[in-house]
RNA sequence: GCGAAAGUAGCUCAGCUGGUAGAGCAUCACGUUGCCAACGUGAGGGUCGUCGGUUCGAAUCCGAUCUUUCGCUCCA
């Protein structure tokens, strides 16, 4: 096991220590793998359904004003011309083969002179001052063939050198998965793979109302994997393609967004907080009118201090009444909400939190990875919360005789049918156990020895304290059960 | 995609100016021990990322390709 040298490599030695204790894997390894794809092993996937069963009780199970819903991953191709992801959900991307710096096309024409940016209009015969640089943008994408020579007419400059840049041609890099339905590849058949799981719920809106009787304000709640095509993934498994979401669509009336988006914020910290994460290492971070969606009128971001920076875990934004609108506008159907009381008819407004599995995965790993001294040997030990370790409870025989391991494995079916996660081990050392076990985030451990066979008692080591206390075999689940809840 | 670095056992790595692969840890078995990474003996595990070239001979030199990491752009 590799020890920490200096805090940028805790990503390595968590990408490893997962691979060795059967967290995460990488895809398709035995073929050399498979850019930014990651298989969950039996820990990891342990640890990822009760992170996602903490969720759902947290926003489902505990609430009588939120229902759950699983939409397909693929849906009418249309869904996603209303939700503007065909339109806006890609970046025009270019080149300067000069600094070797790359930069989306709108972004860059922002950071030109008044001049520049007159002389490019002229080139491309655009006379508006509307929505200039999206023009710009637009008429740069049609003239795709001469746009790298265009901008270094006009005299477009790298922010950076401050020189005019050898521009390379635009390219467009569209961030949704297309496949085709059907076996035949015309293009009638295209269809994409989610970006979001979000749109599977505003289009189910009035299914899942009408049938859940619930009244505003109320929220759907998915869990469910979506696809995008980032141009760049990496940091492990904080940025893949293949992505699962935790999302919640919170609706309401349009005047209560703010007070819903700030109540959102806080629940959702809370819950961060509830798995044991670091409350120094969690904030909570508005997001500038220039960083909002083209859905978004105001959005917090939840961020962790990862050893690569503060990086998002979920971001909870007001959308408005943006997304029904559109699918309303685009399939000709009603999605309002008919309020009794005051005799009205609506389109409600949405609160959305939406969070990423793999990134609440990722942070709880980095939060409870640590290493320490114990008596001059250095312990690795994942202090995971009780609450989503994979295992709860390992089970030893201090000696493999006399009886120790079939009392043991007596203990461990028993836990097994109380539904508690349990783990059985007779190799190696007593301290070699327990030391594997911590590696695993296992918060207990108990040993059967002489005195077991005595007085039925059992010792119950705790992972971080080390510290065990003599129980009685009889009331292990019950003491167990209190421990982890 | 561009730039930089890397790829040898499950993990971390060594392997010099080319001569057909090693260590520590991990895994498994047997013995010994018995409460915090013990010891002994033994075993399994590598077409040195892949393909091609140079050479009598390539982990080593050259080329291509794939993958990973970091940076740029984007996001849950």
């Amino acid at each position: 096991m590799a020890t920490i040298k200096d805090n940028a490599k805790i990503l390595e030695i968590l990408t490893s220590l997962s691979k060795q204790r059967g967290f995460v894997f990488q895809s398709s390894e035995i073929y050399g793998g498979l850019g930014s794809t990651w298989d969950y092993g039996p820990l990891g996937v342990e640890l990822k359904r009760n992170i996602k069963n903490e969720w759902w009780q947290f926003m489902v199970t505990s609430r009588n004003n939120i229902v759950g819903m699983d939409a397909a991953i693929l849906m009418h191709p249309n869904v996603w011309k209303a939700s503007g992801h065909v339109e806006n959900f890609h970046d025009p991307l270019i080149d300067n083969k000069i600094s070797k710096k790359r930069y989306r096309v709108d972004h860059l024409l922002e950071n030109q002179s008044d001049e520049t940016i007159k002389n490019i209009s002229k080139k491309l015969d655009i006379n508006s001052n509307d929505e200039l640089i999206t023009k710009i943008v637009l008429n740069l994408i049609n003239n795709q063939e001469d746009s790298g020579s265009i901008m270094k007419e006009s005299g477009i400059i790298d922010p950076q050198t401050k020189e005019i840049g050898d521009w390379t041609n635009i390219r467009q890099f569209n961030l949704m998965f297309k496949t085709n339905i059907g076996p035949v590849d015309d293009s009638s058949s295209i269809a994409y793979l989610r970006p979001e799981t979000a749109q599977g719920i505003f289009v189910n809106f009035q299914n899942v109302q009408s049938t859940s009787r619930q009244k505003l304000p109320f929220g759907i709640a998915q869990i469910g994997k979506a696809f995008r095509n980032e141009i760049t993934t990496g940091n492990f498994i904080f940025r893949t393609r293949e992505f699962e979401q935790m999302e919640m669509e919170f609706f309401c009336k349009l005047d209560d967004t703010n007070k819903w988006l700030q109540y959102w914020c806080e629940q959702r910290m809370n819950w961060f907080e509830s798995l044991g994460i670091k409350k120094d290492k969690l904030r909570l971070r508005v997001h500038g009118p220039d960083e909002l969606a083209h859905y978004s009128s105001a959005c917090y971001d939840i961020e962790y201090k990862f050893d690569f920076g503060w990086s998002e875990l979920e971001g909870i934004a007001d959308r408005g009444t943006f997304d029904l609108d559109q699918h309303m506008s685009a399939s000709n159907k009603k999605l309002t909400y008919f309020d009794q009381i005051n005799n009205e008819h609506f389109v409600p407004a949405v609160v959305e939190s939406s969070a990423g599995v793999d990134r609440a995965f990722l942070t709880i790993l980095a939060d409870a990875f640590t290493q320490e001294d114990v008596n001059g040997e250095s312990r690795t030990v994942l202090k995971l919360s009780p609450k989503i370790a994979p295992i709860k409870v390992a089970v030893f025989p201090l000696m493999n005789k006399n009886n120790m391991p079939e009392v043991s494995q007596k203990i461990v079916d028993e836990i097994q049918n109380s539904g508690i996660a349990s783990f059985f081990d007779s190799g190696g050392s007593i301290g070699k156990r327990y030391r594997r076990q911590d590696e695993a985030g296992t918060p207990f451990g108990i040993t059967v020895d002489h005195d077991t066979l005595e007085d039925n008692t059992v010792t119950l080591r705790d992972r971080d304290t080390m510290k065990q206390e003599r129980i009685s075999i009889d009331k292990i689940i019950d003491i167990l059960k209190q421990k982890l809840s």
